[in-house]
DNA sequence: TATTTATGGTTTGTAATACAAACCAGTTTG
DNA sequence: CAAACTGGTTTGTATTACAAACCATAAATA
């Protein structure tokens, strides 16, 4: 089973929001900005701006910060590393998990 | 997508040590006394103390004290609802990653 | 048998962190 | 020009993961 392959995953994934964000990021393909995801994920926008921090600095995602007329606007996308962290955490815990089922 | 579906995911399988854990015993089958799981996952006793603790106060696992002998001997055993939620961890995982991969 | 050492854990203190509330800079609306 | 909205960030707080200290008893040793 070698449950101690769970230390293998990335450590800012287990968490319930960051792992949501994440899908959403990897599923879109493109960047999203960061009002879709706070509606999306339900969420107050200062939880949504230290998570976005934290996968940022993690280097699972990449930010945006640009202005769209006058108005700033700020958007995620998610970078090699993310997607290839996100298909680790499903693959080891379909291993660790599935010998137990 | 629906990543909103980890909220249905019980919130106390969102930690690595008590997935690990819960891995463990649900493969386990048989009970798990408190210094294998000690030894298998490398942890400090207290830690390990009240993740079962934990794991107990939401009836996933199911705690068992007795004496050996003269010494006292506590083991665990997954309970039905715990195997219910960590097989719903897991498909719930599936069904949010895959789409995303 | 007095002292130390080992066993089997629990309780307690601390550092990290998830979260919401308050805030800030600028923009649009009345 | 005042009020309200947009697009976020910073700050304060409550929770929690963790290790260290502790406790009770048992076995080994001197």
């Amino acid at each position: 089973m070698a449950s101690t392959d769970l230390l293998n995953v990335h450590p800012v994934l287990f968490d319930r929001v960051r792992l949501s964000i994440m899908a959403h990021l990897s599923f879109a393909e493109a960047a999203i900005d960061f009002n879709s995801l706070l509606q999306s994920l339900e969420l107050t926008k200062g939880n949504l701006s230290t998570h976005m921090k934290k996968l940022e600095d993690e280097g699972l995602v990449k930010i945006d910060k640009k202005f769209i007329g006058r108005k700033p606007r700020t958007s995620y996308r998610c970078t090699k590393k993310g997607k290839k962290e996100v298909q680790n955490y499903l693959t080891t815990i379909e291993s660790v998990l599935k010998a137990s089922a």
